[in-house]
DNA sequence: TAATTTTGTTTAATCGTTTAAACACTAAAT
DNA sequence: ATTTAGTGTTTAAACGATTAAACAAAATTA
């Protein structure tokens, strides 16, 4: 399969490369409670209860030490596959998120990797790219792996994904988005505040024209950022036109979308005097484009974004965004999951609220 | 564990949440080899052999059918965890690095992801903190649970994780770093290539006092970073000061530490012209340093980075960088990976060269 | 017709654990 | 001197699959 020549004529390629045959290596075999045993010349069983610290009381204890000893020994460590099937718990998650590469999911990734560890849990993950066909795929190959629960966001339409882990009975908590007619787990932003605050606070600032660029989905997640953006103009007496609201669709081509939607909002015959982007992946693409056009920000334009862009801090307008409690997202999410994996199962659902983080992008104009 | 109050009782807080007692469910049964079997009034062998496609000239057509039918309708999924005991093969690697939420390794991560799933391979990873005994304990968890492979980014000190592996005949892959003298798998940058072109490119340009700043650390591909570094200065005749080079520690306070080293390079007598970050991280924080200093990038300071700086974009100048061919380490990595797991191994060791994208943060000055 | 081969299926062992139940002792209680 | 109650350990089944080997019946060959 690969047939790289030799490092020396490889000169000006791109890579150098080496192939060399390995030599034989005295490999550890694996041992097993069996080895144990017979080393000890006792029975499985009594080396299974020593190493797991059951039936204490009537283990003679020159026998128990010698059973540690010998494990130590050999460095013992027990197969968790053979463990999981006789047990029926594999002390293993399954998150699956949109796309682990996204800053905002592998965060949380990391996050929900440290809090599973403090309770000797891993984390098996999937990216579905906002496709409920393939989350469900993804559900089933780790489900074979029986894994003890999910985490998931799920995509626009994975109703369907809730309803089979339902009728499996497997524990598992939707994260940053969920559907509220659905009694599911779930761990979230609340994102109907959070849009609202970020609007309040551009109408507090004198702008009176908010654009917004989201995606044309149905998640509620978003559909709340929506409602939220539209009801602080309400609120606020601001006559708000339907063509300051603008919807992509999430795939290859979202960067042009994005790009055509700025246009839209700047050369309306009254352009909007700000733009809410309600993802980090929109904001990136719209921020791009904003900037390559020349507009100044923010005294031509007022930006506020989802999700921390703290990249952004070395743009000359640093991003005023609505800061998404992470940490506190991926530690309860994954708390309460494993709660419910090991007791009886309560549903929690929690709306975390965001935090508005106030930067340069949205400067004061004179009201 | 959790005792949140009621939801309307918590206007003001910053979440809102509700405790619903689940009610009975219809549980769908897991369904086993062995209830098709019934069902279809045959052995369980027979069923195997059937959802397997084996002894397929022996078996009865419209048995073998039935049994199909019946697996279909049951909605028959095989435990792995029981094939993998039996088989010895898990379909999982374990994927082992710094940090997953460092987007070079979540970008990393998906496409090994993506990789791995063409042939029906599942991720478990874990993140080691640049830390070789959180790595040897991560790397024998995952042991544990017998993934089929590793891709492994060892930290600093990580000889003796490889050692481990290589003990137990467990197939792994190094990725980023590796150890020149151990003859493993890996695949990685040219870094010394990489280091050097970004140096001449500078000299080029007519700077002639660059700057490094890079980890305090043994690992090779720092190195030879910094090994790249210095020898296009010797090649193109500068006189290379040694108070041009910084080194951090890697750690909480790496932030603070790189910003002294920024201070001292542009605080010498005759401070530095251009500055070499060798890392997204060291780069992030230099940089937002810089900024925050007013230090005008390129007039009065040049700049290139290691790894894709992509949010830079935004940034007044964007920024130079060596761009990983990230793509093709892991989908290299992951191929290599599998056909060690299902072929007699060889060696493969593949240094990619970087690409060195030239953006504003480099300008020309006139020489 | 008997021996052989082919076809279709089952039996049973196995992977490495866990764990209820059985067993063989010894010590205490009656 | 029995019965009863521990004490220390083993036996064996089970988890859910795979698979070599055994088996029975039908088809083919001699």
């Amino acid at each position: 399969m690969f047939d790289y020549v030799d490092i020396k004529s490889n000169v000006g390629k791109n890579f150098r490369y080496s192939q060399i045959p390995i030599g034989s290596i005295v490999m550890k075999k694996k041992v097993s409670l069996k080895d144990i045993a017979t080393k000890v010349g006792v029975s499985t069983a009594l080396v299974s209860y020593v190493l797991n610290n059951k039936k204490t009381g009537r283990i003679r204890k020159e026998v128990a030490l010698k059973i540690k000893e010998i494990a130590q020994e050999l460095n013992y460590r027990p197969n968790q596959i053979a463990k999981s099937l006789k047990t029926n718990k594999t002390f293993t998650i399954g998150l699956v998120v949109a796309d682990i590469s996204n800053p905002f999911f592998s965060a949380l990734a990391r996050i929900i990797e440290d809090e599973a560890d403090k309770k000797n849990y891993t984390v098996i993950f999937g990216s579905a790219d906002e496709n409920a066909v393939k989350s469900y795929k993804l559900i089933n190959a780790l489900m074979d792996r029986q894994v003890d629960g999910f985490i998931i966001a799920p995509a626009e339409n994975g109703e369907s994904n809730v309803a089979y882990l339902r009728d499996h009975d497997i524990p598992f908590v939707l994260i940053d988005r969920y559907f509220p007619n659905i009694e599911t787990n779930w761990v979230a932003l609340d994102n109907y505040e959070a849009g609202f605050i970020a609007v309040e606070h551009l109408i507090k600032n004198g702008l009176k024209r908010p654009g917004l660029i989201t995606y044309n989905t149905s998640l509620y997640t978003l559909q709340e950022r929506k409602r939220g953006y539209e009801d602080a103009m309400k609120e606020n007496e601001i006559d708000f036109k339907k063509s300051w609201s603008k919807e992509v669709v999430f795939g290859d081509d979202t960067k042009l979308l994005v790009e055509n939607a700025v246009d839209d909002l700047l050369f309306l015959p009254q352009p909007v005097d700000s733009i809410l982007f309600t993802s980090n992946i929109l904001a990136t693409y719209g921020l791009k484009y904003i900037h390559s056009m020349g507009v100044k920000i923010p005294d031509d334009l007022s930006i506020v974004t989802f999700d921390e862009m703290e990249a952004s801090d070395l743009f000359y307008a640093p991003l005023t965004y609505l800061r998404q409690p992470i940490q506190e997202m991926g530690e309860m999410a994954t708390k309460i999951l494993l709660e419910n994996i090991d007791k009886e199962k309560t549903i929690v659902q929690l709306n975390i609220k965001a935090e508005l983080v106030i930067r340069a992008s949205t400067k004061k104009t004179k009201i």
